[in-house]
DNA sequence: ATGAAAGCGCTAACAA
DNA sequence: TTGTTAGCGCTTTCAT
């Protein structure tokens, strides 16, 4: 029995005059606070039912001075590490009332802004955000806002409040003794040219200073734009092969064109990891069907996602440091030599 | 020059006393709302910024009865579609003042009833949903809510306000009459066997009266639970040719089983399309750099997306019959024979 | 072009 | 255990 089509929308004091309940009475039973005797209550369960009453979190945020959502700021949905990181916020959220809100900034410092200004009016009770990159004007809104924030991904650099994540520069720094160490010698580099992709960039730094601190540096690299997929890592590898076809080693900004590149390889039909070696970055369980498994480091991200969400939700407290350092492991697959 | 860490959150009023206007003013520069002198109007501004002031969209939409977001709720944001469909919504409703606002149902009917139910209390102006099958307490609630409804993905249904997507029986139904027509004759099905995904569902059925119509009928069928991946397909197109080795083609409920599952078949050096032919569903550009391009059918998830927008943001106006249907393309790729 | 008053629907704080 | 009152921060409406 369903009450016929309202034209305004519900409110309290329609369940409150259905139940004849007062309206505080009605609130206390909808939010399951202080104490209401059972008779009414269920007279209250009843009518709000009946006549299918939704409340209003606008009305309820403005007196509360509350608002049970979490602000998740993200550079890219396409990018697939980025639903592991929202699976295990959002895990860790459940059992919190707390609802989190993704936004998406397309890796652009500008939009970060924009986004993040959108969402801080809706005054959240706290916010995730990737990166410890922000302009400005980001940071200080971050600041001002009075709620805990947390920097994911990436632990190298100044935070706001909290960062969790992993060293992007030690990640690569640390590949770079694996496959040195492996006795490979004439070392490439496969990635993206996104100014804005900073953990792929220090990446790289770090890549470069491990190969430094051997006495050897990149002979090579390839660059590309957009968005990662296998035939882009496909073209990369042919075009980096082609210009300096004595490389025995390739390292690739992710798995995804990593595994383009190593399409590549098994199609010329090159000795891997003898002749050839390669590795990506991430840990993309998608991939794992692969006739030859891509080595790669697992970037943690859906640790990276629960410790972010326990920290916002009062789960865990913030370390003396406010910095949540895991650690990136390394996954040696079939495409690089056995130390 | 920014103010000094604020305990309160700013209001109106603090912008109001810093410019020396009156509240009501400071909101209209805020909005771009009437007439102001454009003498008063930077003093807000200035005021608005040095102070570092965030407007507060509780107390705006309560006082205004509106709220520029849009619900957009689907089943899953691993599943490689989703994260498609959310980008032609994204860039549909850019330029509306409007904003997305992503839950998430994994596939559960009362998931996705909590998901409504929690979206709706903040008064969206619009809802997006994926899908056509609802429980009947979410449907209450979606033709209650007196906004603008979508559903997305599947029209083969009963829709509750507007409908924007493709038939995926008719889908199954034109794979099965090309395979047909390719000369295939002992088909087996490799899907996933969620009593949720509807769609899936609709397509084998589609596939089924497909190859009814030619007196055929599926030889076998393999079901997975959980997610998809390379690996997956893999193990199942092992398992379902293990059972039935003189099958001629399969189909599978997407491309990244597909995509698995022509691993497999390379590996074991069967002869592409001539002994076993493939096909997938979806169109997912990430595979195409595979040694061999998987069949497929691209479901045009990033149009569903951009026309579903265009309809809540009331740039488009909905057909008399409530149905925006695409149509779905065929992509030969390298795995089905000529016909 | 600007301002003053009222009130959006709910909940905090207090009273009974 | 239940009810009353005030007010959250903004926008609508109307006045100037």
């Amino acid at each position: 029995m369903t009450a016929s089509r309202p034209r305004r929308p519900l409110t309290l004091r329609d369940v409150s005059e259905a139940s004849g309940v007062s309206e505080m009475t009605v609130s206390r039973v909808l939010r399951n606070r202080g104490d209401v005797s059972a008779a009414t209550r269920e007279k209250v369960l009843t009518a709000a039912k009946m006549l299918g009453y939704v409340p209003n979190k606008i009305a309820g945020g403005l007196a509360s001075q509350r608002v049970n959502l979490v602000a998740v700021v993200i550079p890219s949905l396409s990018n697939l590490v980025f639903p592991d990181v929202l699976g295990g916020i959002s895990a860790e959220l459940d059992d919190t009332g707390l609802q989190p809100v993704i936004g998406v900034t397309n890796y652009s410092p500008a939009r970060e802004e924009m986004v993040l200004y959108d969402m801080l009016s809706w005054r959240p009770s706290g916010v995730i955000l990737a990166g410890v990159e922000h302009s400005k004007a980001s940071r200080a809104m971050l600041t001002n806002a009075g709620i805990p924030v947390v920097e994911i991904m990436d632990i190298d650099g100044e935070g706001i409040d909290t960062l969790v994540g992993i060293s992007h520069i030690r990640a690569g720094r640390e590949m770079a003794a694996r496959i040195v160490a492996a006795g490979y010698r004439r070392i490439g580099f496969v990635g993206t040219h996104m100014p804005e992709d900073h953990r792929a960039r220090k990446r790289l730094a770090g890549f470069e200073t491990g190969l430094g601190e051997a006495g050897l540096q990149l002979e090579a690299r390839e660059y590309y734009q957009g968005g990662s997929s296998l035939l882009k890592g496909r073209e990369l590898t042919g075009r980096i092969l082609g210009r300096a076809p004595d490389l025995d080693f390739l390292y690739f900004s992710n798995d995804m064109i990593g595994a383009g590149g190593l399409l590549h390889c098994l199609d010329k039909g090159y000795d891997i990891p003898g002749r050839i070696g390669l590795a990506g970055f991430n840990g993309v369980d998608l991939l794992d069907g692969l006739p030859v498994q891509l080595a790669t480091t697992d970037a943690r991200r859906l640790d990276i996602g629960r410790r972010a969400a326990r920290l916002v939700a009062g789960k865990d407290t913030p370390p003396a440091d406010r910095i949540v350092a895991l650690t990136p492991s390394f996954r040696p697959g079939d495409t690089i030599r056995a130390t």
